[in-house]
RNA sequence: GGGGGUGUGCCCGAGUGGCUAAAGGGGACGGGCUGUAAACCCGUUGGCUACGCCUACCUUGGUUCGAAUCCAAGCGCCCCCA
């Protein structure tokens, strides 16, 4: 193991921010595994690099020898954090939290080190809770001080409602680390607030208080927004390597030395060099970007997927050449787009496949250039094909979407 | 319990009887440029085999030749007083 100090430099590293840094060097120098709690929140069921940042860190911890504790927020998704949000969050029904929690433990594997994890869910303590000792633990905070969180204030001085239970949430995720006497809580910075509240009511509870660990937000590939589903900025975990290599290029160039820190295993002093390569323009943003592609599809896919990943996406976007794999759209001969006479019905096509929402847009794609038939660009207008320009011939939509229509072999 | 306000397209937000598929902005998407992006320029952004037709401005009824616009009730949200 580790001395305390060496383990405070790892802990530190991309870390946000360690309140209070003493408690934390205090508890490690004990020399025992500490209890460190991350909880996460069932609502989105597909996991982004966004949501590695914490799960990263958790790993690190795994292995300093911590103990890890993942805690599915099952009981607290029925409220809905609404951290972040300046409206009420719509509630879950079980069934769904269920769902998700276990693809989200699912992925979140992919990062953890299952042996030393331990999944609970808070509905174990949360739900077991009687109307008394919710009121006891409501007499532990005062409004004043759940106003003070940002996103309450806000939304009080704004005339935004705010749902009584949503006031409890800082408290129930408070009472999460009192079931499982955390050590340490890692939560984003926007997570801090809550984190804290679990420090103050483990110390009005006697307990020894967590040490509240924040990371910084990972905005998504938009560079703007913090990444989310919801945004539709995000690089998923399970994304193929393709998409995901095509993903990270897309971010603003700003943000890849956050990108290298936050979600490459890459040693601080390498990106401190690739940072200072790139302000001193030594290092082309492009060459770097695609170092950083390489090592996020490299994490999650594995040491052979980045070469594949990146010669697909030079394929379709330096050379733009149809991908080696176009997908298939099988025809079936049913489809009302297609006339009596096998003339077919362009727009209609495209939106069947997928690659246009409706016909309307393919319309709109057709007429604005963006449909390429064999790498040939429709004319404005041209709704209809005979089936001789149609059928197994790439149709590209866009820079990226590409469909081939087959009709079905017969047998 | 009383009084007032508000509800528009993905979001914000104009519009107070016909000229409105609905200004403007954001976002998104497409084209150009490029390093893959960003910035910038141009364009699109309800549906429909489409110079026309259909569905749309919280819901349901009503007034009117005609309503997002007026009326009634309902539902949601907000504020103030108690």
């Amino acid at each position: 193991m580790l001395t305390p100090s060496e383990q405070m430099r790892v802990i530190g590293s991309g870390a946000s921010d360690i309140v209070p840094e003493e408690d934390l060097s205090k508890k490690l120098s004990r020399g025992k595994p500490l209890v460190i709690k991350l909880g996460v929140d069932p609502t989105a069921p597909d996991l982004h690099l966004g949501h590695a940042v914490p799960l990263r860190k958790l790993r690190q911890f795994q292995d300093l020898g911590h103990d890890v504790v993942l805690i599915i927020g099952d009981f607290t998704a029925l409220i809905g954090d609404p951290s972040g949000r300046s409206s009420t969050r719509p509630a879950l029904t079980r069934e769904q939290i269920e769902e998700n929690a276990q693809t989200y433990i699912e992925q979140a594997y992919r990062i953890l080190d299952p042996d030393h994890t331990t999944m609970r869910r808070n509905s174990e303590w949360l739900g077991v809770l009687d109307f008394e000792q919710v009121l006891r633990l409501t007499s532990q905070f005062t409004v004043a001080r759940i106003l003070e969180r940002d996103d309450f204030a806000k939304r009080y001085r704004d005339g935004i409602g705010i749902s009584l239970h949503e006031l409890l949430y800082p408290m129930a995720q408070a009472y999460d680390s009192v079931a499982i006497e955390a050590d340490v809580e890692l939560g984003g910075t926007d997570q801090l607030f809550n984190l804290l509240a679990g420090r103050e009511l483990m110390e009005k509870m006697g307990m020894e208080p967590q040490v509240c660990l924040t990371l910084p937000l990972l905005e998504g590939t938009d560079g703007v927004q913090k990444m989310s589903k919801s945004y539709g900025n995000y690089v998923g975990l399970t994304d193929e390597p393709a998409e995901m290599f095509g993903r990270v290029m897309s971010i603003p160039d700003e943000l890849m030395v956050k990108y290298y820190r936050l979600c490459t295993s890459l040693p601080v002093e390498d990106v401190d060099a690739l940072e200072r390569g790139l302000s001193g323009g030594d290092l082309h943003p492009n060459k770097v970007k695609r170092q950083l592609a390489r090592e996020i599809v490299g994490l999650y896919h594995g040491p052979e997927a980045p070469r594949a990943a990146e010669d697909a996406f030079d394929r379709v976007f330096k050379q733009r050449q149809a991908p080696e794999d176009v997908p298939v759209y099988e025809i079936t001969g049913a489809e009302e787009w297609i006339g009596a006479d096998r003339v077919v019905y362009i727009p209609g096509f495209l939106a069947a496949a997928g690659v246009a929402q409706s016909a309307s847009a393919a319309r709109t794609f057709i007429d604005d250039g963006a449909v390429k038939r064999d790498g040939e660009r429709l004319e404005p207008k041209q709704y209809v094909l005979p089936w001789s320009d149609f059928a197994d011939r790439d149709w590209q939509v866009g820079k990226r979407k590409w469909v081939r229509p087959t009709p079905r072999a017969e047998d």
